[in-house]
DNA sequence: ACAGCGATTGACT
DNA sequence: GTCAATCGCTGTA
C-alpha cells in the first residue's frame, strides 16, 4: 500500500469526505499494525454548517480544525468515547471528516483484545468503537497523518468499483438538512444502513 | 470552580 | 425505528 501525501488531504471537506471511502486507515501499535478499510464519514465544516463544532467560534478543542489539512482532530464524548476526525480546508478555514467505520483488515485479533469482542462485524462499526478498536485517543489529537507512521491514510494500489450512498449526519440536531454521511452501499461495517 | 451537555452505544419496541 | 444512561470535558465565570 502507498501512504496518503499532502496533496491527498487538501481540499475541500465533501470531497475528502468521499476519497476517503475505500482507503485505509493504519494505525502503528507495539510494532504490530492494525488496519482497517474506512467505509463511513462525515463531513463537519465552519461557519456554514451548524452541525460543526467549528460553527460558532474557534476555542482551544477546536481549534486544530481551523488548522492546516491532514491532521487527527480527536475529542471526547458522551463521558467514554472518542472520536476521530481528519482535519481538510486550507490552514485559517474549519472542515473535518469524521471517520464513522472501518471493515477490519489487520490486526483484527489485538482489536477483539481491545473492544472486549469477538464479532468482527461489531469490531469498528461506529465512531467510538473503531477508536477503542486502534487505541486512538486524545494522546493522537493534533496528530500528522502525512510525516508520521503511528497513524496514517494508505491506499489501495487500484482503485476498487463501489457505490456511494449518502444521507443526513447522526447524533446532531442542527444541520441535519444536509445530506454529509457517506458509505460504501452494500458494506456489512457501517455502522448503520 | 462548576453547571450543562453531548458528531454514542446498547437495549429495546 | 426510539430511548436514556453516563461522566469527563468544555466554556464561561
Amino acid at each position: 500500500m502507498r501512504r496518503a501525501g499532502p496533496g491527498f488531504f487538501d481540499t475541500a471537506t465533501l470531497t475528502l469526505a468521499k476519497k476517503l471511502l475505500g482507503t485505509y486507515l493504519v494505525r502503528k501499535l507495539d510494532g504490530r499494525l492494525l488496519i482497517g478499510r474506512i467505509v463511513e464519514t462525515e463531513a463537519y465544516r465552519g461557519r456554514d454548517d451548524p452541525g460543526s463544532h467549528a460553527f460558532h467560534k474557534k476555542t482551544p478543542r477546536n481549534a486544530v480544525m481551523f488548522g492546516p489539512a491532514g491532521h487527527a482532530y480527536i475529542y471526547f464524548c458522551y463521558g467514554n468515547h472518542n472520536m476521530f476526525n481528519i482535519v481538510t480546508e486550507k490552514e485559517g478555514e474549519a472542515g473535518a471528516v469524521l471517520i464513522r467505520a472501518l471493515e477490519p483488515v489487520g490486526g483484527i485479533a489485538a482489536m477483539m483484545k481491545l473492544r472486549g469482542t469477538r464479532d468482527p462485524q461489531n469490531l469498528t462499526n461506529g465512531p467510538g468503537k473503531l477508536c477503542a478498536a486502534l487505541d486512538i485517543d486524545k494522546n493522537l489529537n493534533t496528530h500528522g497523518l502525512i510525516d508520521s507512521d503511528r497513524l496514517y491514510i494508505a491506499l489501495p494500489y487500484k482503485n476498487e468499483k463501489f457505490t456511494i450512498s449518502c444521507g443526513h449526519r447522526i447524533g446532531i440536531k442542527q444541520g441535519l438538512d444536509k445530506k454529509w454521511r457517506f458509505w460504501i452501499k452494500g458494506s456489512g461495517f457501517v455502522s448503520r444502513s
